[in-house]
DNA sequence: TTAATATGCAACCAAATGGTTGCATGTCAA
DNA sequence: TTGACATGCAACCATTTGGTTGCATATTAA
């Protein structure tokens, strides 16, 4: 479960598009998945196995199906350790911006 | 500035090297971030060029230098139309797990 | 002006990636 | 049991990717 994996993972929009599919409706098997799309099932395969092996998706063995869930931790992780840094970035320029201006026009 | 082209411009470590770089000291020029890795200037061009063009990063010239300067917006606006989604669906998920538990235990 | 410095451009290469087809395995239902 | 259905595995292929080397261009400083 790396965040490089993650990355990874959110890299490709076929696999974004999976897991908005999975968003909308949780739980889906491999063949439900592959009805909203026009690829083949073994790509589809494939895909879901880059999003499982960076734990973004979890799964759960039913008979001869298998139901694909979303995992949204790492993705929170990512948003909090990494993404957060670069927005407290931004903030602290904006304040900088701020504290400038109202120097300059007093 | 595609939210594709940002996604596949944060995919690769050592392209989130450089932003951490450049979080870590901002409008660095290219061979200031040259000198922060193990590999060939070409090389780093190549990853600027593509945070560039995902609007990542914005340079400035200056006579023969290039400063580079990091740009939030772009990942802030993944942040907040595509993970704030997925957050919202584990708080709707831990926001049904827990009526469910007060069911189970009254 | 000339030499050193900073970056740009292009060809080339190995490896990873995304996709396909074909076949195998496992499970449900008649 | 047998056929239909759901998934798994493996070989193969084209394209993209990340990296290199070599040379070109532009700017600063002596």
């Amino acid at each position: 479960m790396s965040m490089d994996a993650v990355f990874r993972a959110l890299a490709d929009p076929t696999r974004r598009q999976l897991l908005d599919s999975l968003h909308d409706r949780n739980g889906q098997t491999l063949n439900a998945l592959c009805e909203r799309t026009d690829m083949t099932r073994q790509a589809v395969t494939k895909h879901l196995a880059i999003l499982e092996e960076a734990n973004v998706i979890t799964t759960v063995r039913n008979g001869r199906e298998k139901e694909h869930y979303l995992n949204s931790v790492p993705i929170n992780e990512i948003a909090e350790r990494w993404i957060g840094k670069f927005e407290r970035g931004r903030l602290t320029a904006l304040s900088d911006l701020k504290k400038r201006l109202e120097r300059e026009e007093p």
